[in-house]
DNA sequence: GTGTGTGCCGTTTTT
DNA sequence: CGGCACACAC
């Protein structure tokens, strides 16, 4: 019974029948148990799921607590419409466009470069930014801006780049012209679209997680929302997504936009001992405080101390931490890694190996940003939407002889063979003598070139006439016309990637990644190395083969994996997460390594727009974690980068006697 | 103009 | 590993 076990603060929130509340979630006071038992509430008054909305941070968030209602309400729960932002606004947008091919933020990168690549940034005082750089920085504005232009608001943040407003305007909507064109989205334009849909459904109540994680984007597509009442949960110290817009001044601000908002404070710390609480407690205090909170401790057993480890580099940190953890009785499924950046990763995941212990890493950039990885989806891309040209052109590229120029040469060629239609250019093509545009200056060289094409009789497809067009780049235009032919009658995602792994492009594309990766220096293939790559390469594939499992439908293992690609986790044993991933979960035994000034707190990012309270936050996020026993480490120097380090200044504000 | 190979660089966090 | 600059080949 979800709502019995809830202690009177939670039991009040959980059975409000006010229309807007906000519940203040400190970390470990049951949060979840929380919105499951509001969830539940509802159902039994008699509230029909598919009226109640659960927007979540992560789909692995949603899931859980979607499985958790499941228990007692089985058949309902799976009614309820739940998931992340981002993941119900591209459910609702493909009910009205099915077209809509969503586009994983690489893949716009390149776009976006390419229209950047053809302004003249000439006669300017400053250098204007790279193109990644304002890829990003349109990203956040996009997540937090609606009245100013890009250009504009981009002046008033860097006062250097206003002499770009307008030839930077200009490239946005020439970028967006094309993603429009394309059918293309991103992750923001995702809830762009939603936020305008007219006729939306009408809930009688919406759930938001970690409220405090909401940016102006999200606030936005909320208030496009109609619903009867509003139960929104989060934790101000626990807000860290600032980089992606995230504004603390929204759940600050909830009892001035929603008038007679009914704010509930949820204060009783069930996860972790008096000792790790006071620690993050003592940090988190140095952060200007919204308004006084009190976290009581629940845990009555005698609290272990949490221990600072010191280390002379950080080699001999992740070895020992390896040797700890080994040693440790704690099961290693409840045992944490926790690291501000990424790049603390790999060290660790070494020396946990030599241990032989096992270990979990998410944030599985890792495996799908593989080339063979994103190869598969390139292919699968191009096959169920085949107007996607970005996919079209990595793909095309594999092939020798054929770069960026050419491919685009060819995919217009297609284009223009199939009356703007891929396939059809593929498939049935219009019988042109030159599909290629001219860009001959010269028309009697046009015009031999003409004749040089139509001495190569009988092609199957006017754009094999390519005049630079190699055998393999014809194989791979043969191919994939072959895989439309045969992949249009299967829908199963397991059979259409065994289909694909047979393909001729894609043991192209493999046998070309493992030569590479065996290359040795003087320039030659080590045959040994090439064969193990080989291997490697294969057992993606069929580690792809198997995520297909959940899956009916080949769209929605496509899209599925575009939204929520960083959710899955490889591996089982010890976790191994940066402090953002480890958000809403708790382990027993908690290591927060590399605890060094400029790394953690990432002073770079401080001093430019995040903010040592940031920072902070993610330290007080990272301690929170644990429940029972905590270590803090750092290293003071990095040998093979022969740099010295000095702790981190959380250390000290945690008590430590340091530096 | 176009594609390929080599050497050097840095590497924030997520949907 | 990926991006970039550079030299070289067609």
């Amino acid at each position: 019974m979800p709502l019995s076990n809830l202690n009177p603060e939670q039991y009040q929130a959980a059975t409000t029948t006010h229309p807007y509340n906000l519940i203040i979630a400190g970390a470990g006071t049951g949060k979840t148990s929380t919105i499951v038992a509001r969830i539940a509430y509802l159902l039994q008054q008699g509230v029909d799921p598919k009226k109640i909305l659960l927007l979540t941070f992560t789909n692995k968030a949603a899931q859980e607590m979607i499985g958790r209602v499941e228990k007692r309400f089985s058949l309902k729960a799976k009614e309820i419409e739940a998931g992340t932002f981002h993941a119900i606004s591209y459910r609702w947008l493909k009910e009205s466009n099915p077209k809509l091919v969503l586009k994983p933020p690489k893949d716009l990168l390149q776009l976006f470069e390419s229209v950047y690549q053809e302004r003249k940034f000439l006669g300017f005082n400053n250098k204007p930014y790279a193109a990644s750089t304002l890829f990003e920085l349109y990203s956040l504005y996009q997540n937090s801006e609606f009245n100013l232009s890009f250009g504009e608001w981009l002046a008033k943040r860097s006062p250097e780049q206003e002499e770009f407003k307008e030839i930077i305007d200009d490239m946005i909507q020439e970028y967006e012209e094309i993603k429009e064109e394309y059918g293309f989205l991103s992750f923001n334009d995702l809830l762009l679209k939603a936020t305008q849909l007219k006729d939306k459904k009408e809930f009688v109540e919406v759930l938001v997680d970690e409220y405090q994680d909401t940016n102006n984007l999200q606030a936005k597509f909320l208030e496009s929302l109609k619903f009867n009442s509003l139960f929104c949960v989060g934790d101000y110290d626990q807000s860290i997504y600032a980089f992606n817009g995230a504004n603390i001044e929204i759940i600050a601000n909830f009892k001035y936009t929603y008038p007679n908002a009914k704010i509930f404070n949820l204060s009783k710390n069930y996860r972790s001992t008096s000792y790790i609480l006071s620690l993050a407690n003592k940090v988190i205090s140095n952060n200007k405080r919204l308004y006084p909170k009190k976290l009581e401790v629940m845990r009555k057993e005698k609290p272990i101390p949490p221990k600072l480890l010191v280390f002379d580099t950080l080699s001999t940190q992740y070895e020992e931490i390896a040797k700890l953890i080994k040693s440790s009785p704690t099961p290693k499924s409840q045992i944490a890694i926790l690291f501000r950046n990424n790049s603390s990763a790999e060290g660790i995941e070494v020396a946990l190996k030599k241990q032989g212990i096992s270990c979990k890493r998410r944030g599985g950039n890792s495996f799908f940003t593989l080339r063979e990885v994103k190869a598969v989806f390139d292919l699968v891309s191009i096959l169920l939407h085949p107007q996607d040209v970005i996919s079209f052109l990595n793909i095309l590229e594999y092939a020798q002889g054929i770069g960026k120029n050419r491919a685009k040469e060819i995919f217009d060629g297609l284009i223009t063979c199939g009356e703007g239609d891929l396939k059809k250019g593929l498939i049935d093509p219009l019988p042109l003598e030159n599909p290629f545009k001219k860009k001959a200056r010269n028309p009697q060289l046009a015009l031999f070139d003409d004749l040089v094409q139509l001495k190569s009789k009988k092609a199957i497809n006017p754009v094999l006439l390519h005049p630079h067009l190699t055998p393999e780049g014809e194989i791979f235009i043969l191919e994939l016309r072959r895989l439309f032919l045969e992949v249009s009658s299967i829908s199963n995602p397991q059979k259409f990637l065994k289909f694909l792994f047979d393909s001729k492009i894609i043991e192209t594309i493999s046998i070309k990644l493992a030569k590479q990766r065996a290359r040795l220096k003087d320039g030659l293939i080590d045959s040994i190395k090439f064969q193990q790559n080989l291997g490697k390469i294969e057992g993606r594939f069929r580690l792809l083969l198997n995520l297909t499992k959940d899956y009916k439908d080949i769209h929605r293992f496509y899209n599925a994996i575009v939204l929520g690609s960083s959710e899955i986790s490889q591996g089982e044993g010890v976790e191994l997460l940066t402090v953002h991933a480890s958000k809403g979960l708790e382990f027993e035994e908690v290591y927060v390594i590399d605890l060094m000034e400029e790394r953690f707190p990432n002073l770079k990012l401080a001093s430019r727009d995040g903010s040592l309270e940031e920072e902070r936050r993610l330290f007080y996020v990272a301690v929170t974690r644990a429940k029972k026993i905590l270590y803090l480490s750092y290293a003071k120097r990095d040998v093979a980068k022969k740099k010295t380090f000095t702790p981190s200044r959380f250390l000290k504000e945690a008590g430590f006697k340091v530096g």
